[in-house]
DNA sequence: TTTACATTAATTGTCGACAATCGGAGTCGT
DNA sequence: ACGACTCCGATTGTCGACAATTAATGTAAA
């Protein structure tokens, strides 16, 4: 996969990718503090490690850091989820109309094969799955490296996946979205293969969009409850 | 201005800013090597603080680590400005798209104000300065903090912020292009204040995009000589 | 009982020293 | 003379201890 832990490099990057599992999967609860020293225990390692680790999962935005205060996990609050999707909205249309004039036939060949084997996918395992697993991901970064736009690739990769992946590790997957979802992402497909870049880029907006208001009705109910 | 340097707070964050103002205006080389213990000692702090201030530029992308190799300054060649303007281009895109929604009248007519002295100050200076100085900057940065989006505000204030003032002292300004900007920043302000989000996207893209041309076509004629 | 203040405990910020790793000078052999 | 190997210096990575700041607790006065 992407941004995987590779459990190797300097101390620092280990407890960062650690801390960062931690924190998307839940294991740290939002707004959690986050003890200097009780970490650098539980890790096996002193507190300068540490604490470059946390600088880095600032940049990150996992952590939020208070001077003299110490860190504490950052809370996905409603408005922060939706400036995400705005971002994301923005970062990834970009991608789409760039990848449209920079992806080869073949790496776009390879991503209609990689929407084959999602379809394969929710037909055995009848739909739940789709957009809740990393498939999802793994199309969208595909485009974001066709852009051969490292900074793009940066931003999307290491820094909003986290926080994405976080997003959906909270709320809770509808399945009635991974069918569409799915044929949208056929659309942004054959609109690459067209070299339309400004259609590819209207697919994605719209699709983001979708996704976010999917996001944002689940939010709605669960909190009615 | 925004991120100024309050020299205050943490020695990390102090070197931090120190650190970053040394290397936006060039006083420190593209891919120097950076030597921890010669710059702590410059800073007078020690190695510590002057290890998790490189880890928070890195995120700003203004250098680049290398594990058991220190940290050099990054450089600035042709593909990362691409890339930046690129990047650029879609988040303030967006940025002006939704606070065409959300900006109050007030904010909006403060933005043409800010433009009115603007340019008073092309018709005393005689024009060299303002697509050089921060004001376009200001201008900018409005329109984001415009758009209510904290993560926005962040990637293109802290962040790509400092990238973009290190292009500007690397390229030489042509004064040409001050009074279009101008003009095109009258027109986003028009567009804003009619509220059509769409539109005053397309603009500011334009915009950006004429930006980067421009630059693009300064560096050609750089290295032509 | 509540509020204000002072003392104390805990946590963060910082420093100096030690260990591990990398780059390069020098040397030996072919 | 060229290449590879070895050793040494320099730099980075890491740790433990100390100082400074913050938060909390307890106490005393209104």
């Amino acid at each position: 996969m992407l941004p995987n832990t590779p459990q190797q490099g300097t101390l620092a990057d280990i407890a960062s990718h650690r801390l960062a599992h931690s924190i998307v999967t839940g294991e740290l609860a939002q707004g959690q503090k986050l003890n200097e020293a009780e970490l650098a225990e539980r890790f096996g390692m002193g507190r300068g490690p540490l604490r470059e680790a946390l600088r880095h999962l600032e940049g990150m935005r996992l952590v939020k850091r208070i001077p003299n205060a110490g860190a504490r996990v950052v809370v996905l609050d409603y408005k922060t989820m939706s400036d995400l999707y705005e971002v994301r909205e923005a970062l990834e249309g970009m991608a789409c109309r760039i990848a449209a004039t920079r992806m080869t036939d073949e790496e776009i060949n390879q991503l209609s094969r990689l929407l084959d084997s999602h379809e394969m996918q929710i037909e055995q395992q009848g739909g739940g799955v789709y957009s809740q697993s990393e498939g999802d991901l793994d199309f969208h970064f595909q485009i974001v490296r066709g852009s051969r736009n490292e900074m793009l690739m940066d931003m999307l990769g290491s820094e909003q996946y986290q926080l994405q992946r976080m997003c959906r590790y909270r709320t809770s997957r509808n399945a009635q979205r991974t069918r569409p979802a799915l044929q949208q992402h056929r659309q942004i497909a054959e609109a690459l293969l067209q070299r339309d870049g400004e259609l590819a880029e209207i697919l994605m907006r719209r699709h983001i969009q979708g996704a976010w208001r999917s996001i944002s009705e689940a939010i709605a109910r669960e909190q009615k409850t």
